[in-house]
DNA sequence: CATGCCTGTGATACTAATACCGGTATAAGA
DNA sequence: TCTTATACCGGTATTAGTATCACAGGCATG
């Protein structure tokens, strides 16, 4: 195996992390957020929905500015989040 | 053309991040370090290198956390050192 | 009803990240 | 000297991120 596939785990954390740029996106368009980061909106649709759940350190960088985010809040909250989710549903 | 490949501001950044990275390290082995984070030695000395200008999100946070550096110091340490480089060499 | 606009979406294409393997060089130590 | 450890480098394979294109639903306006 040359590069292993994401794990459910990973892909659970994409979702819980896409969910948190979409919910400090509010009531901003995908479009409107997306142009102030400098990304595409499918990009950006790509991140919130999970369908990228590893995306470029960049491309969260520059999501996370045009929100407003803290991208050492923003780990945090994942990894809080997968914590949480371990724990409940092992 | 689909997706549009890396600019050389793109590898330069890379590379002030690799070194970065490397800086902060210091007398630590790549091993040491990769292992701390739960990535492979080579994508860490890939990314201290700049061959991989840039990466996933996660993996630059697991190395953060393993080196005690600031995602958010991180970022901004980079973008000063881009505006540095543009100021001088435009 | 038709037309246009805006938002979000699905499919497709292409590049880059990641990992494994082998080889090389240098330095420290037995 | 020989061995070991560390780092660097090149090639290769596979998955995943990102962007462009084409489409559908809501909503206003003519």
């Amino acid at each position: 195996m040359v590069r292993t596939p994401l794990t459910p785990w990973e892909r659970r954390r994409g979702e819980r992390f896409g969910a948190l740029l979409r919910e400090a996106r509010g009531e901003r368009s995908m479009v409107e957020v997306a142009a102030a980061a400098g990304v595409s909106a499918e990009t950006l649709r790509k991140i919130e929905t999970g369908r990228a759940p590893t995306p470029a350190f960049f491309t969260v960088a520059a999501l996370a500015g045009a929100l407003g985010l803290s991208l050492d809040v923003l780990v945090a909250a994942c990894a809080q989040d997968a914590e949480e989710r371990d724990a409940l549903s092992a």
